[in-house]
RNA sequence: CGGGCUGUGGCGCAGUUUGGUUAGCGCGCUGCGUUCGGGACGCAGAGGUCCCCGGUUCAAAUCCGGGCAGCCCGACCA
């Protein structure tokens, strides 16, 4: 580690990430004031800090979702209890997470009202009344909304009984129109953001029939893997065929005027990704931001009161400002150095120029890279481009760690019973004719899981490849 | 839903086995002062239905009965 490292063990250090990883990422969450719990079991309250990432995410994803043609719009919280019941599978798939709202102005309703787990039912709902011609198609829609899923183990931000997130939905001519479409979200808008924005590889593929949405007939997956080798599904794009166009009678007029079902897809990403950045990057100090995520791109520290530094540091965050900087200006003089400088380093901040009287006699201050914990002496007009400098190169390192992280503990084996070995810590590539149905069942016994089928040099199946000649992915997951 | 464990200031815990004054400790919080180059220190404070209900007893955080809640591990999920 960095030689300026802060005293181990030191009283209130985090749990180091090695000795109990669960409770070093809670840790961070509460220390890092990024989210509680709520009152209700399950339920989270995203703090302003874990929301201001939430929102560049956010802002990411909703750049590239409106890149690829689809426009924000805004569905009902609560859905008829009959909706839900159109598609079997879909039923199937979300009957036990279903919270059910039994009673309104202080009656029982006649008719229950579900709060939505997905909005794929609503939504095609109104698919069906909007699409009539073949010109109105394709219909790209998106919303940003909160959902409500009955869950068993909650966990912030990882998993939780409301979540934040975006679904997209959209209808088609043909099928190669939809599955196009699922693809390009899928690279263009979540592989991209996750791996460009927040930094994180992803492996990508599609899930096998057991791990796939309920109602599709593809599920495409970006597939993270955390700082303790387990996956994370961090966004999915359905191809879902007909099957809700049915379900729901959404048809069109071709141009010969036949009338035909559309093809459609759906796709979501969530507050889950928060999390993911949490434990892709995080270490034992605390969380590390890629500086377009960050809240606070820099922090400039006052080391100790004094007039002549509080004026250095002052300017100095002036002219990072108009650098175009995120900068916080800490000049507290009722809490010690050392408290502040953790302080910042476990919320991730990328940078940290400290400012004191040793430095500015040198006409010099301190500037540390929080990715890297290295401390390097700057002069004062250097300081913006040092900054430049580091915030220029934080993400590329960040991903590379990871990416180098996610290679180590990728194991290519030939058979279940090695993948079973290696999938304990990591990943394991196994030829997928080697797991199949019967394998993954027993994978499930091991708490193992096949994340996705890819090709073994790592790209998507195109349109009916057999998944006889692809590689699944095994690991544990969250 | 099966197995294990725990409920004590905001957080983490001790005390419960063997009932006994005013229920402690660490962190955090408030005030004052000294500090400030990697989680500072002193002094003075605030903060409690000991999960709930009932029972035993002169006396219950502690013993008994019943409830409730939460955590961890297994079957489902973004």
């Amino acid at each position: 580690m960095a030689a300026h490292g802060g005293a181990p063990g030191a009283k209130g250090a985090l749990t180091p990430r090695a000795e109990d990883f669960p409770r070093w990422y809670q840790e961070v969450v509460a220390r890092a004031e990024m989210a509680d719990n709520g009152p209700v079991r399950g339920t989270m309250v995203i703090r302003p800090w874990g929301y201001e990432i939430w929102e560049r995410l956010q802002a990411a994803l909703d750049e590239r979702i409106k890149a690829a043609g689809a426009h924000n719009a805004y569905f009902p919280l609560f859905i008829p209890e009959a909706f839900m019941r159109l598609e079997a599978q879909h039923v199937a798939g979300f009957d036990p997470e279903l919270w059910v709202v039994t009673h309104g102005g202080g009656r029982e309703l006649e008719e229950p009202v579900v709060v939505r787990p997905t909005s794929e039912t609503v939504v095609n709902h109104f698919f069906a009344k909007w699409v009539q011609s073949h010109r109105d198609l394709p219909l790209l829609v998106n919303q940003w909304c909160n959902v409500v899923r009955w869950e068993l183990r909650p966990r912030l931000f990882l998993r939780t009984t409301e979540f934040l997130w975006q679904e997209g939905h959209t209808a088609h001519a043909d099928e190669a129109g939809a599955r196009d479409y699922a693809l390009r979200i899928l690279t263009d808008v979540y592989q991209d953001a996750m791996e460009q924005v927040a930094a994180v590889p992803v492996l990508v593929g599609h899930k096998t029939e057991r791990e796939r949405f309920a109602g599709a007939v593809r599920t495409w997956t970006c597939e993270g893997m955390m700082g303790d080798g387990k996956a994370l599904q961090m966004g999915t794009s359905h191809e879902l065929g007909q099957n809700f166009a049915q379900a729901f009678g959404i048809q069109y007029s071709d141009a010969t005027g036949v009338l035909r079902h559309v093809w459609q897809t759906s796709w979501g990403a969530s507050t889950r990704l928060v999390g993911a950045l949490i434990m892709s990057h995080g270490d034992d100090f605390g969380l590390r931001l890629p500086p377009a995520l960050a809240p606070v791109e820099v922090v400039v520290l006052c080391v100790r009161e004094d007039d002549a530094v509080r004026r250095a540091a002052s300017a100095l965050a002036d002219e990072l400002r108009r650098a175009g900087r995120r900068v916080h200006l800490d000049d507290r003089t009722d809490t010690g150095f050392g408290r502040r400088t953790v302080d910042w380093e476990l919320k991730g901040v990328p940078v940290r120029v400290e400012v004191g009287p040793r430095d500015l006699a040198q006409g010099s201050v301190t500037v540390v890279t929080r990715h890297t914990r290295t401390k390097q002496a700057v002069a004062l007009g250097g300081v913006a481009d040092a900054v430049e400098r580091i915030c220029g190169r934080a993400a590329g390192e960040l991903r590379a760690e990871a990416l180098a992280f996610r290679e180590s503990r990728t194991a290519s084996v030939g058979s279940l019973e090695e993948a079973v070995e290696a999938g304990a810590s990591g990943f394991a590539r196994v030829p997928w004719k080697a797991v199949r149905e019967e394998g993954e069942l027993q994978l499930a016994s091991e708490a193992l899981s096949v994340r996705c089928l890819q090709r073994d040099d790592g790209g998507l199946a195109s349109a009916g490849e057999a998944d006889d000649a692809l590689v699944a992915v095994v690991g544990r997951s969250y």
